[in-house]
DNA sequence: TTGTAAGCGTTATCAT
DNA sequence: ATGATAACGCTTACAA
C-alpha cells in the first residue's frame, strides 16, 4: 500500500517550518488571502518554490467541497461523434482549470447508474451525461440541485439543461434530399431502439416520406445498435429483400461504414444501384467514390457549449441550478454525390 | 459556493447514529473489516441501504492515499490511434474499479508538465503518459517510485515500463512493400520532428531504401505534425516538385486523410500516378477506391496492456516499481491495393 | 465486541 | 499580523 517516496511531498506545515512561521501564516501566504506581512509572505513563497510545494487537492477538496473535476458519461469514446464532443468538453474544461473523468457505458443503463454513483462519491463538481435510459438516481440528484447537463439525448421531465441536435430535422432533410433526387424505396438503418436520438431520426424519416406522399413500408425500417457489425448484417438483410431498397439513410458514422462495407462486398454500385446518405459527416467522407453525402452534426461545438453551460451551473447557487433549458443545434446536410446528385449540385 | 442539497449526503456518523451504534462500529460494518456483532452489522447495513449511504471517496482518499483514479496524458483524444488506446485503457481500468482522468496536451511539453503536476496533486494512483518532450519532473516522480507507464513513446533513460509499437519495422515493411512493387521515388510524410515515433518511422523508411540500394533524396523527407491540414500542404509541395515522388508513405491516419484529400483535389490517380501506404489502418481504409494499404497498430491492445501493467505497478511497493521494461508490439502491414498490388496479392 | 480518539492536509475562525 | 485550534469525513490503533 506504500505510496511513493514522501520526501517529494511537502505540506503547508513543512513549508511553514522551513520558513520559520506558523502553519496558518504559511497557509495564508500560499492561498493569497487574509493578512500576511510582506516579509513573511516572501519567505514562505520562496521556500514553497524551492521545495516545489504543491497543495494536496484531496485535502483541499475535503474542506472546500470542490474538486475541479467534472464527470463525463457517454456510451463510447470510440464513436466519431463522441470523440469530437469530448474534445470540445475537454478544451473548455481545461481552460477553466477543470479536469475530466471519462466513463463509457456502452449504452448499458446499469453501467450508467454505477458510474453516476461513483462520480458523485468522488465529488465531481458537475456531470455531463448522454443517457441511455431512465435513471431515477439522476433525477434525484438534479432535484437536489446537483449540476448536470444532458448531452445529445434529452429526457422528458428532467428539469435540467440539455444540449442536443435537431435530429428530426436532420433526418428529414436527408430523406427529403433522397426523395427530391427521385428515390422512393428508401430504407433507414436506425440506431438502438428506444434511444432518443434514434427515435427522433426515425420520426424525421417518416415525416419526410409522409410529406411526399410515399407510403411507409415497415420492412424498410431497421434498427441497428450504432455499431458497424450490426449495420453490416442489417444491410445484407435489406439487400436480400424481394423489393430491396434503392436508397439508404444510415443513422450514424459507424453504421454507415458497416453499410458501405457490405455494399462494396456485394458489388453494389453507389449511387446507381443504391444511394446512401449518412448521419455524421466524417473526415473521410469526401475520399470515397462517390464522395459521401451526409448530415453534419456540430459535435465539437456541442462539447464546448455543454461544458460552458455546466460550468455556469456549477457557479450558481443550489436552487438556481434547477432550470430546464434546451439548447438545440441545427445539423447541416452536406451534399456530395452518394445520392446520385447532378454534378452542379456538387459541393 | 453552496453545493447541492446535503440532505442526500449521509456520513458514517449519520448511519451510526440512526442505527444506535458508535461511529467506528458503523465504519467497520460498512468497510467489512474488524469485528462487529452480526446484530450490529445488520442494523448498520440496513440503515445504510435505507438512507442510500455512499462513502465520501475524497475523505477516504485523504486517509488511505488511494483515489482509484489513474491519469492519462495523451496528445489528442481525437486522433484515431489514441481513441482506441484510451478505450482499451478505460476498459481494464473500469474492470478493476479505476476511473480515468483524461488530458490532451496537443504535443505541448508545457501543457504536459502542467497536467502532470495537476494529476499528482489530485493524487491519481498512477499515470499513463505519451510524452512529447523531455520532462525532468516526470523523471523525479519515477525515481521516487511513482507508478507510471509510458505509452507509445518511450524515453531513453527513464527507468520505467513502456509499451510501444515497433515503429521502425512497421515503416520498414511498408516502404519495402512499395519498393517490391517497383517504386523508387518514395516520399515520407512523417509526424512531428523530434517525437520518438516519428524518428523511428523515419529510420525504418531510410533503412528500407538503403537495403534496396536506393539513394536517399532528402527532398522526399517531409515532416508534418500528425494533423490533416499540414499534410495537405506538404503533399502539395511534394506534387509541385520537379521530380515529384511516385509513392508516399504517410506516418499516421490524419495525415493520410490530408494526403489523400490533396491527391483527390489534384486529380492524381492512385495507384497509377502515386502509390500510397499509411501508418494506422482505419476502419474506412477498405472503403476507398482503391482500398488503402496500411500498417495496422494494435491500438486497443496497447491500451489494455498499458493499463494492466500500470495496475500491477500500483499494487507493488515503492522501490519494486522502479524497473525498466519495454513491451514492444509488432505492427502489421495490411496489403490492399493503394500501392499498385497485383490482384492476387489482394487481401 | 465496542467506543474513543487521533490523524490525513487543507481551510478558516478566533483569540492574541 | 500571527498562531492555536477546529473542522471536513473517513480509517484505524488502542483502550475499555
Amino acid at each position: 500500500m506504500s505510496h511513493y517516496d514522501k520526501n517529494l511531498k511537502k505540506t503547508v506545515e513543512d513549508v511553514a517550518r522551513e520558513s520559520g512561521v506558523s502553519k496558518s501564516v504559511a497557509a495564508r501566504a500560499l492561498g493569497d488571502y487574509g493578512s500576511v506581512s510582506d516579509e513573511a509572505r516572501k519567505r514562505v513563497l520562496d521556500v514553497a518554490k524551492k521545495v516545489g510545494y504543491q497543495p494536496d487537492q484531496i485535502a483541499r477538496s475535503l474542506k472546500t467541497k470542490r474538486t475541479h473535476t467534472i464527470g463525463v458519461i457517454i456510451s463510447d469514446i470510440t464513436t466519431y461523434f463522441f470523440t469530437s464532443v469530448v474534445r470540445g468538453i475537454a478544451d473548455v474544461a481545461s481552460q477553466s482549470g477543470y479536469d475530466l473523468v471519462l466513463c463509457n457505458t456502452d449504452e448499458d443503463p446499469g453501467n450508467e447508474n454505477e458510474y453516476l454513483k461513483i462520480l458523485v462519491s468522488k465529488s465531481v463538481d458537475g456531470l455531463i451525461i448522454s443517457l441511455s435510459g431512465k435513471n431515477t438516481y439522476l433525477k434525484k440528484l438534479i432535484r437536489a440541485g446537483f449540476p448536470v447537463v444532458l448531452l445529445d439525448r434529452g429526457v422528458e421531465g428532467l428539469e435540467t439543461t440539455q444540449v442536443v441536435v435537431d435530429n428530426e430535422s436532420g433526418a428529414y432533410e436527408a430523406v427529403t434530399h433522397l426523395i427530391k433526387l427521385g428515390h422512393r424505396r428508401i430504407a433507414i438503418i436506425d440506431g438502438l431502439a428506444n434511444i432518443q436520438t434514434s427515435e427522433e431520426r426515425l420520426k424525421g424519416y417518416k415525416r419526410a416520406l409522409q410529406d411526399n406522399h410515399i407510403p411507409l413500408d415497415p420492412r424498410l425500417i431497421k434498427y441497428g445498435d450504432f455499431k458497424m457489425n450490426k449495420a453490416k448484417e442489417v444491410t445484407k438483410e435489406l439487400l436480400d429483400m424481394k423489393n430491396s431498397p434503392i436508397a439508404l439513410f444510415v443513422a450514424n458514422e459507424a453504421m454507415t461504414i458497416g453499410a458501405l462495407l457490405t455494399l462494396k462486398k456485394e458489388n453494389i454500385t453507389i449511387p446507381e444501384e443504391i444511394a446512401i446518405v449518412g448521419f455524421d459527416d466524417p473526415v473521410w467522407g469526401p475520399l470515397l467514390t462517390p464522395p459521401l453525402t451526409a448530415v453534419r452534426q456540430p459535435a465539437y461545438s456541442m462539447g464546448t457549449m455543454t461544458c460552458q453551460t455546466l460550468l455556469q451551473k456549477i457557479n450558481m447557487h443550489g436552487r438556481e441550478r434547477i432550470v430546464f433549458e434546451e439548447l438545440v443545434l441545427k445539423p447541416k446536410l452536406i451534399i456530395r454525390q452518394s445520392c446520385g446528385e447532378k454534378l452542379k449540385e456538387k459541393i
